[in-house]
DNA sequence: GCAGAAATGAAAATGATTTTCATTTCTGTG
DNA sequence: CACAGAAATGAAAATCATTTTCATTTCTGC
């Protein structure tokens, strides 16, 4: 566990949810911290390989990392402010243990999101 | 529905399953059809929006397209091999439907998405 | 202190995807 | 057919996240 992974680790814990490797970049220079993209990168993949963070795809392609610790959840975001409302996921998590039980699936995790436009929009 | 894209369908039902926008024009060209790789892009681009191709992403950020005969479906995703199930969704879309109207949202949708590692990886 | 190992980061390279833009093809109208 | 405007096409350039290279700095054990 070196300095860069120290570093990273705890701009996750202060972003709390995911977050792109260049967002974590931006924080950390924003927050003072030291550190160049290649060891924000270098750390992020060393703590993917030892499952100390999670990394997924959003669907233009960019990786997006969280601690794999966080309380995992789910949202819902309105299409046109933005603003989002953390919801209750028990059905849904449910029916993805269902699933991946079903087709024998191991290591299992799931990526979901409700969006549409808010009351107040 | 223009050239390019009777060409990319074609190459699609061809392949019967996923693949690569780069290994499409490959196989396109190698059947002897004449078309940019731009133009397979756009192809694919505008076929998804048009909810004929499925697309979704390798573990290393790439995206894959296949044809999709059915309308609204989840996926269970291999992250070791990409090899992709269709999956049974009843239960989350009760629940996404649930979210929304607790929270009072409007013109809602939802993207699920389920992985893990599959039998034979 | 000192040699070798590990870490660091700037700059260059990579590779998929998107954008630009000039050219070609299509389509409708007279 | 002719001909103008619209749509499609694709080569080349641009973009952008990510990886690689490599020279420099920091660490570690002796
Ligand atoms: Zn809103
Ligand atoms: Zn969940
Ligand atoms: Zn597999
Ligand atoms: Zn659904």
């Amino acid at each position: 566990m070196n300095k860069s992974e120290l570093k990273v680790i705890s701009v996750l814990e202060r972003v709390g949810g995911f977050a792109s490797a260049q967002q974590l970049h931006q924080l950390l220079l924003r927050s003072g911290e030291s550190i160049g993209l290649t060891s924000v990168y270098r750390a992020l993949q060393s703590l993917v390989d030892d499952k100390i963070v999670d990394q997924l795809r959003k669907d233009d392609g960019e990786a997006i990392y969280r601690l794999c610790g966080e309380a995992h959840h789910h949202h819902l975001v309105c299409k046109s402010c933005g603003s989002t409302v953390e919801i209750e996921g028990s059905a849904l998590e449910k029916w993805a243990k269902a699933m991946a039980e079903e087709h024998e699936y191991r290591e299992v995790g799931h990526l979901a999101e409700v969006f549409g436009i808010c009351p107040s929009c």
